[in-house]
DNA sequence: TAAATATATAATTAATTACTTATATAATAG
DNA sequence: CTATTATATAAGTAATTAATTATATATTTA
């Protein structure tokens, strides 16, 4: 228990992951979108994606040509990751600003 | 805040680090006794303490030639510490061990 | 004051992690 | 069926982190 909550925090201390995690407390979202957010190359966001599906905090599902992301509430540590999210700012804008650019649009998804 | 929460996440992700502040959550403790309960070397665990104080989230006190460190409950990421601590076993038993095998007397701190 | 004890710091090395580029797979549109 | 779009994976590299050994500092005791 004390190895396997160490291992959640080392995957939640990057700040893109627990950007991240935020964002889907808000929404679904696809790869795309992320990497619109994160300014990072898509390879880098999948590997972040990865860990965290890895570790059972996201699933995953396809949707057409989209994996589309979301929280698992069902993992064991999903009250962890609510407690820790009291602790961050809603990244809820970070979605809005990229609906604004236009960009949401343009990527279809 | 955002940064900073993962910067203290990432400290709390580490299996050593967070066991030491499970063990202050129940006791002030100095570097020896976690020496003993970590089987590791006196330079690594004094560098995990450094981590942690830099990071206020634990204070440091001398007493005598030994130097007590405790939980910072002024941490404006105390609260924070609180709810993850939720998440692991209780460390007590870890002193206890140290205590029935004598060697918390024998190292006289 | 010299020896012993407790702790910290510096320097090095080993291990891990994050990111990049290149390539592969899967779905859709023409 | 080919081109395009979305995503994943692999391989390599750079950066970061954890641990070790050696040494320095501070306190206590004889």
């Amino acid at each position: 228990m004390l190895d396997s909550t160490a291992n959640i925090l080392k995957l939640l201390g990057d700040k893109t992951r627990l950007s991240m995690i935020g964002l889907l407390s808000h929404n679904e979202c696809c790869v795309c979108e992320f990497v619109e957010v994160f300014q990072m190359t898509q390879p880098a966001i999948s590997q972040h994606l990865r860990k965290l599906k890895d570790a059972k905090l996201v699933n995953e599902k396809r949707k057409g040509q989209w994996i589309i992301y979301s929280l698992n509430s069902e993992s064991e540590y999903y009250p962890l990751v609510l407690d820790v999210l009291k602790y961050i700012p809603s990244q809820a804008e970070k979605i809005n600003e990229i609906e604004q650019k236009g960009l949401r649009g343009d990527l279809n998804c």
